[in-house]
DNA sequence: TTCCACATCACCCATATGGGTGATATTTGA
DNA sequence: TCAAATATCACCCATATGGGTGATGTGGAA
């Protein structure tokens, strides 16, 4: 039996992913805190096999951060950084920190057991294309990567300008870029745009086939 | 064991009150199910002592229709509605359909056994008070039930026109009333109030202490 | 090399939005 | 009964927003 360390500030999806651990049968919750500062400590303490990392965007110390300490102290570890949808961005970060896989949390459990076994026996799952918003029921599209920035500032609620001085360009700059998604989604104003994020009204890209080189 | 049917059609908070149920030593799963059309149907063909009924406002039944007719068929059986504080503003409609209580399915386990030992007791627990928004960290306001049904438009992405043709009002007194919950709330613009509350970022009235008359 | 996707920014214009004041009914509770 | 809360609507004004066109530079792929 694996061990494995849940990592999520969040109650709703932390405990999601416990039960899904939990009712496995290669896979035994060694632990699920919910600070990514104690995650290096839990693994220092106790045999972790696995860790689901969540981003954690609060706190000093992100979940990204941390897996690359962990990473670095212990590399037998295997690190998956599993993000919501709202958080698309983290990719590179996550790449660079040398986590094993990427993937999102909100999926089916089937899809997560999926992730989790393949990057036991050492694939390394990443999506080869971001997320995308559905339109009211069909089609869809894909964001460029400044576009994604804008999105997860739209989704803040920022504003045009405060969006500019984010991304440190032109307030017409932004303008553009959020033109363009809602081009691509089809919603109809900025506001739209962001409530149906925040309710994940996401295509999630399909898992990859075959075993990345990386 | 009392017999348990869940319905709600998103599989998250489905998920989550499946395992509450399960985890009880009272209660026992008798059915989860996505859809209210199906609910009256299962309380058919099966024993069923409780109903967790979400609002379910997709499809041509919502669940309190669906509430409404078990209760008319069984009146033995128990219903709670349950919703997100999303949905808020079902309440009457809720007493209107004959349930047995009425509150919100974003809580901790212990407060949902609570309300569900209660109700099978006989109680009938009904909020007193809206959820209200939380502010940056502090501080809350309730809201008057104009402004929960616009607050619930807000949330849907519409502009002030569309609601005031919903609502069947002029355009200025939805800027009123949207006016008034911004003040009350300290969000800067609607955007940021329909992200909140999408987020769930509610303070839920605490339950209430004596039995309702009802 | 040439083309295309992308990021950048500017300008114009119509509408949406937020903030304010003030007015008039109606309802509710003390 | 009388005051407070609520719902309704109007008007003004500054800024935000969405849609459009067009222009420039860059980097990668064919």
């Amino acid at each position: 039996m694996k061990q494995v360390l849940i990592v999520e500030d969040q109650r709703m999806p932390r405990e999601n992913m416990e039960r899904i651990i939990s009712d496995s049968t290669s896979y035994e919750l060694a632990a699920s805190i919910s600070s990514a500062e104690l995650a290096v400590i839990k693994c220092q303490r106790q045999h972790i096999d696995l860790v689901l990392m969540d981003v954690c965007t609060t706190g000093s110390k992100d979940g990204i951060d941390a897996a690359a300490e962990i990473k670095k102290q212990f590399p037998n570890i295997k690190i998956i950084i599993v993000t919501s949808m709202v958080e698309v961005g983290y990719l590179d970060r996550a790449k660079a920190a040398g986590a094993d896989s990427f993937w999102y949390k909100d999926v089916s459990r089937e899809t997560l057991i999926d992730v989790i076994d393949r990057t036991m026996s050492g694939e390394h799952i990443f999506p080869d294309k971001s997320p995308v918003v559905q339109l009211g029921n069909a089609s869809s599209a894909e964001f460029t990567a400044k576009e994604i920035e804008v999105l997860r500032l739209v989704c803040d609620g920022l504003e045009y300008g405060e969006i500019a001085k984010e991304l440190e360009c032109s307030v017409n700059t932004v303008k553009t870029h959020i033109s363009h998604i809602l081009q691509k989604t089809g919603y109809a104003n900025k506001t739209r745009l962001a409530i149906a994020v925040t309710n994940k009204k996401f295509i999630i890209p399909s898992l990859p086939e075959d075993k990345e080189t990386y």
